[in-house]
RNA sequence: GGGUGUAUAGCUCAGUUGGUUAGAGCGUUGCCUUGACAUGGCAGAGGUCACAAGUUCGAAUCUUGUUACACCCACCA
């Protein structure tokens, strides 16, 4: 028995231990040779469930479930990722409660450390991702520091850097100066800044009283200033060129040399010169052949190769330590407001600063080369596919990848060096050894490189790792490619573009997926992007609370339109919660009136044209989820699918046919009742099935607990599949016309305020045999809808009636002097108007040749046929203007 | 500086290859405690599809331009 109502606080949790006892997730339990597979996203073992991972798992889930349904065998691969500094934060930050750092503890105490925070609270999030239902198969849950993607990690990297795909190179990176890490480019963040534009003069060599201008946005690399560039064509700088200026405040001779970086248009045309600390300066000092000086240590102070005075200041201390003494010293030529972008860590939220260390690269460009060919050849699509172009245009630019991080927490690199320097990249270090021996023709002590990867170095073999590779396991074998990768359009470079290129390179040129669908952002109700800052983060496990995981994720998936956000609305939710009511009350109706689906019963063979159009119109109903859903065309139109099962349930199978079953179910034909409550069952069994991907909880509740008896839970039961004879047309066209009449005389009657219990006759003129058959065979539906006491077939009509047209034949209402004449009379001419208007639209249209002549001819018949039918409607709805105005 | 996207009812949004009297949900108005459901039912009001020009027999839909907003990328001192 159902009760009242349904509380989905009590039923999810009990339901998703089931399905996890029943092993209903499993891949594997299905023998099917058809595999589907989805790698989830990992997200950061440190993270929590927002609203945007609430998003991205309710699509995966609902396309799992899906095919999960239709007999594939699904695998949706679940893990976290290590996610390096994010991690080690916050670890740090409890040590530093207890007032350690992680160096009091070394760095092999501080890593377990770590691992027992993970075992102990790392991972919430996959707690969280059960709240929402997702049918990962958790027993493979793999993290990206495991030991078999460990060794993945190392295979892919000892195999590249023998390939000449990773290499070892001093180059000027992205320093953190919090984290003490080199970052990728993509870790950093522009933003804009107000601040100003300093000129310092510095004077020529030899040239008393002469000063060459230079500005700059940071005053505090002049320290390093190895030279001062000017454009070879500049005419003002000509005879300067080759010559020296003596930079203040250190005394170094440097030399003005001619660069075409100097833009003769900035400033004063000259340009200083800072290799160590700027990118383009690096690249100027390297055609010109101009010193590097590297004035900071890793914390953004400046170093001992700066004057004494200005040792051990912080990056920005120097700043105005420098303007003042230059100002001091008569240098400062002017000072300007300026608004220019400054590189932030995106994790950090420090000041970038470009520093000359040496690290590991991966040759990014060469590994792009077979990514972009896959999608240009279709292998791998995007869907929506606009953010083709985006992939395109970061791949064909791409730089070269800095893999190294000067963190403790993540796969350590495999080089040893050698007591010369040697470097020795092997996959063990016994191997390492082995390979140092070999080079020195002796035993040598080796030291591992300190530094770790880049956390996205592991999560790009992600779709090969977690299967088993490098051990060719039978799941590699089934389940590689994946097909669809759903995520968000923020990480195609951080991941996507990763993914690819090393899936193609190791996995014999076969991309990681076909699809990729990126969703869209999850906005606040206003549209504004949610964060901490702004406080307006809403907790989807707060509104699962409150709602129920099904009614939060029908929001997700019905907003889920293709490249738009979605605009996260309560009330919206709050919908959904009371559409799961709505269902539940159907079936409580169904279970009163004692629905069952009855031995040996064939929903395609029904009697009754109101069940055998129930049937077909639950065969649309999943035609349509089934479309939108489905990647062969242009699926992964969730709203779509959404919406289609949504309108079904509601609008078409509680509002017209329970309504229909009343009749049936408070009769006394048993055979139609029994016919009745079988289809009604059936119709309900389908609905719970189609419903199912996008709600599992109440579907799954409902399916277990209304009477039928059930060989396995809803999940893995089969998703339905009908013959074409499902969709009996005329028992359609013959519930269109009936809904049609009912919808006519409810809507008469509504406007013209005849009392809702009021019964009232009805008068049928003009109609054809078909109709009055079905008039005579439906009035026991139609004179409970509509609420009428009584029918006259072609009789003679009273004078005061109200009167409309349903497809041909003239429907009156006699209300005799209960009616207002001159409400009616307007009602009606207004409706003539209006059908007129309509009329000389069509009339202006089919009277112009050229639409005759050029338009498809159903389209021009389509035209004719709509007017016709217009015109027999215009002529009885002047007969009836006319009868009311004989009165 | 380069690129992408969006603009449709009071609000949030659908609208698949150009052919409807342009749809939904929420909100709103009126009626209804009708034996599943008031977290409900029935009926209604509400839109010159941002603006301008063009292509076409026909444009919310295609083209160009304008405006507004959003986002991504980029080393301009």
């Amino acid at each position: 028995m159902l009760d009242k109502s349904y509380r989905p606080q009590e039923v999810e949790e009990k339901l998703y231990s089931r399905w996890m006892e029943s092993k209903a997730f499993a891949c594997g339990r299905n023998e099917s040779e058809d595999a589907f597979t989805i790698v989830i996203p990992p997200p950061n073992v440190t993270g929590n469930l927002h609203m945007g991972h609430a998003l991205n798992n309710t699509l995966q889930d609902i396309l799992v479930r899906f095919e999960r349904m239709r007999g594939k065998d699904v695998l949706w691969q679940p893990g976290t990722d290590h996610a390096g500094i994010a991690t080690q934060m916050v670890v740090e930050r409890q040590l530093a409660e207890q007032g350690i750092t992680r160096h009091d503890l070394g760095r092999e105490k501080f890593i377990e450390k770590i691992w027992e925070w993970k075992e102990k609270s790392g991972g919430s999030i996959i707690g969280q991702l059960h709240r929402l239902g997702a049918s990962c198969d958790w027993e493979r849950e793999r993290f990206t520091m495991d030991e078999g993607l460990s060794k993945a990690v190392r295979k892919v990297f000892v195999q590249l850097h023998k390939e000449g795909l990773i290499y070892r190179d001093k180059r000027l990176v992205n320093w953190d100066p919090k984290f003490h890490t080199a970052i990728s480019d993509l870790e950093v963040e522009q933003k804009e800044v107000n601040s100003h534009m300093w000129h310092f003069d510095y004077p020529i060599e030899g040239e008393e009283g002469r000063f060459i201008t230079v500005a700059t946005t940071r005053p505090e690399t002049m320290l390093g200033d190895t030279g001062v560039a000017v454009h070879p064509d500049d005419e003002r700088y000509k005879d300067l060129v080759g010559k020296f200026v003596i930079l203040p405040l250190v005394g170094r001779r440097i030399p003005i040399v001619a660069d075409e970086y100097a833009d003769p248009e900035q400033g004063s045309g000259a340009v200083k010169i800072t290799p160590a600390h700027d990118f383009n300066d690096f690249e100027v000092g390297k055609r010109t052949g101009l010193d590097v000086i590297n004035i900071m240590d890793i914390n953004a102070c400046l170093n001992d190769d700066v004057p004494e005075a200005y040792r051990g200041m912080e990056r920005f201390e120097a700043r105005k330590k420098i303007v003042a003494d230059i100002d001091a010293l008569g240098l400062l030529n002017k000072i300007e407001d300026h608004t220019h972008t400054v590189p932030y860590g995106d994790r950090s939220g420090v000041v970038i600063e470009p520093l000359l260390t040496d690290q590991w690269f991966a040759d990014a460009a060469t590994l792009a080369q077979p990514a972009i060919r896959a999608v240009e050849k279709g292998n791998t699509k995007f869907v929506p596919s606009k953010w083709t172009n985006t992939y395109y245009d970061w791949m064909r630019n791409i730089q070269p990848w800095c893999i190294s991080r000067q963190l403790w927490w993540g796969h350590r690199i495999p080089a040893w060096f050698g007591p010369d320097g040697m470097i020795f990249v092997e996959e063990t270090e016994e191997q390492a050894y082995a390979a140092a021996k070999a080079h020195y023709g002796k035993d040598v002590e080796l030291n591992q490189d300190e530094d770790v990867l880049d956390t996205w170095f592991s999560s790009a073999l992600w779709p090969f790792s977690t299967l088993g590779w490098p051990d060719q396991t039978p799941e590699l074998a089934k389940h590689y490619q994946t097909d669809v990768l759903i995520t968000a359009f923020d990480i195609i470079f951080f991941w996507v573009a990763r993914m690819m290129m090393m899936g193609l390179h190791f996995m014999d040129d076969e991309p990681p997926f076909h699809t990729v669908y990126i969703h869209a952002l999850v906005r606040d109700e206003h549209g504004a992007k949610m964060s901490k800052s702004k406080g307006n983060v809403v907790d989807p496990l707060v509104l699962i609370d409150e709602y129920g995981a099904d009614a939060l994720r029908f929001f997700l998936s019905s907003s889920a339109a293709q490249g738009r956000d979605v605009r996260l609305s309560e009330q919206r939710v709050e919908g959904y919660r009371n559409f799961t009511t709505k269902l539940w009350n159907a079936a409580r109706f169904c279970e009163m009136n004692e629905c069952a689906i009855a031995d040996g019963f064939d929903p395609f063979a029904t009697k009754d044209p109101v069940n055998r159009w129930i049937v077909g119109e639950v065969a649309k109903c999943e035609a349509a989820v089934r479309e939108a859903l489905e990647g062969q065309r242009d699926g992964y139109r969730f709203n779509d699918a959404s919406n289609a099962v949504y309108a079904f349930t509601w609008n078409v199978f509680c509002d017209w046919y329970l309504e229909l079953a009343k009749i049936p179910f408070q009769g006394d034909d048993e055979a139609a009742k029994l016919e009745t409550r079988s289809t009604s069952a059936w119709v309900l069994d389908q609905i719970l099935k189609i419903l199912h991907p996008f709600m599992p909880f109440v579907t799954e509740e409902l399916w277990g607990t209304i009477g039928t008896k059930r060989d396995a839970d809803l999940i893995v039961s089969d998703w339905p599949v009908y013959p074409e004879t499902a969709v009996d047309q005329g028992a359609a066209d013959e519930l269109d016309w009936l809904q049609g009449l009912v919808t006519g005389i409810r809507a008469v009657r509504s406007e013209m305020n005849v009392p809702a219990g009021a019964k009232i006759p009805l008068i049928f003129n003009g109609g054809t045999d078909v109709q009055k058959d079905r008039l005579a065979r439906h009035w026991d539906v139609i004179s409970r809808l509509a609420r009428l006491e009584s029918n006259a077939i072609d009789a003679d009509l009273p004078k005061g009636s109200l009167q409309f047209v349903h497809d041909g034949a003239t429907v009156a209402l006699p209300l005799a002097g209960a009616m207002d004449l001159d409400a009616e009379k307007a009602r009606l001419g207004k409706e003539i108007g209006k059908l007129e208007g309509y009329m000389t639209g069509l009339n202006k249209k089919l009277g112009n040749e050229k639409f005759v002549a050029s338009a498809p001819e159903a389209v021009v018949q389509g035209e004719r046929d709509k007017l016709s039918e217009a015109e027999v409607k215009l002529a009885k709805l002047k007969e009836a203007a006319e009868r009311l105005a004989e009165l």
